[in-house]
DNA sequence: TGTCATTCTGTCACTGACTGCCATAGATTA
DNA sequence: TAATCTATGGCAGTCAGTGACAGAATGACA
């Protein structure tokens, strides 16, 4: 990586960070981009020039969750049964959250806290989600060789998967100050989702 | 319903009718408030006390779906299946949507057609579904006597009860232009959900 | 080391959603 | 008719987000 392009993750970061510390002082709404960019002294233009909007600070770990099931699922055979891939990588960002960095895990349990608090965010997280599943839904209809328009099947399964996933994510009670928590309750979430579909659905 | 009350709702109406044919003619997002409310020849300071923000009326229909899928739920058994009580919530949306008005179900259509054009919109909507699962949810814990914030089986039953509907909503092709075919493919849909859960979680 | 093209950044001006405040017009009731 | 309540409009202001332009920092290369 470039000397370049490292000090603009380093501006990345250090702008999430700030942004997420005011956030949790004083609340999402009574936070201005201006604020923020004040905080990391730069200008509120660059700061979108960094984020494409205020909510997407609170959505910084879509992008990378979406990343990581997309790439699991095209890794995945091409004849195993749609809903076992797609647990397959609901097990990938768990696997990859296990492993990350510190500062990466305390950027996720902060982004936890303010969800749990401003039930709002969880309405934009939920949108952004939805987009996630779109592609999910090309990806699967795309192996199956079905219309991703009309594949009911498909889209449904897919949606299953994802409610999964957020509910693993979501259910704030008890709080959570462990990223292995959050890990356990995900899986338990995974295998209950799986006692509750039809025994013949994963392979 | 008083005079007042009545003149009201027409301009709500009106208000509502008149966004929704500029949304479809130029787009949502080219279309702006100031413009809407001088069409229906109000100040656009009025305009936010009829609705509380332009995406709330791309949302009409949750709201009043929301109320028929509460309604419906806490007039179950208590004792039925959580399952079972969903799918009957699922149904009275449907039922209700197929015997409305001629007025509203062209709003429904012209809705169902934004969101098609739009998927910023669909995010939106899910956006507000999620409002609607968590009342959902507290709803059915409350009635199976659990604590909602840690019923994780209650939080996954309703958000595939949810999903089962935004599919069957969702799903764009072949395009519709008729209530009863949306009743119909929601209806399938509802019958694939069913297919797909264990045979005994339907009481 | 000094030039040169590329990329980053800040400033400015602007649009558009949304809110609080206050004054007034219109309807309601006594 | 007078007093009251409510719907509305106008105004001024905040904040998110964008396009255009100019200047500064950076990397490549002679």
């Amino acid at each position: 990586m470039g000397l370049r392009e490292a000090k603009k993750e380093k501006t990345r970061l250090a702008i999430l960070d700030t942004a997420l510390d005011l956030f949790l002082e004083q609340g999402y709404d009574s936070t201005t981009v201006e604020q923020i960019a004040g905080s990391v002294d730069i200008s509120p233009r660059t700061f979108f020039r960094y984020f494409a909007g205020k909510d997407h600070l609170a959505l910084w770990f879509h992008d990378h969750g979406e990343e990581i099931m997309l790439d699991t699922l095209r890794s995945r055979p091409a004849d195993e049964p749609a809903f076992t891939s797609l647990m397959h990588t609901l097990r990938a960002v768990l696997a990859d959250m296990e492993d990350s960095t510190p500062e990466d895990t305390s950027r996720f349990l902060k982004l936890r806290r303010l969800l749990d608090e401003h039930p709002h965010l969880v309405g934009l997280s939920v949108a952004r989600g939805a987009a996630t599943e779109r592609r999910l839904v090309a990806e699967i209809a795309g192996r199956r060789g079905t219309d991703p328009d009309t594949d009911r099947f498909c889209h449904l399964i897919v949606a299953f998967a994802m409610s999964t996933m957020r509910v693993g994510f979501e259910c704030p009670k008890p709080a959570v100050e462990d990223v292995r928590e959050i890990a356990a309750r995900l899986e338990e979430t995974i295998d209950l989702a799986h006692s509750l579909l039809r025994p013949d659905l994963h392979g």
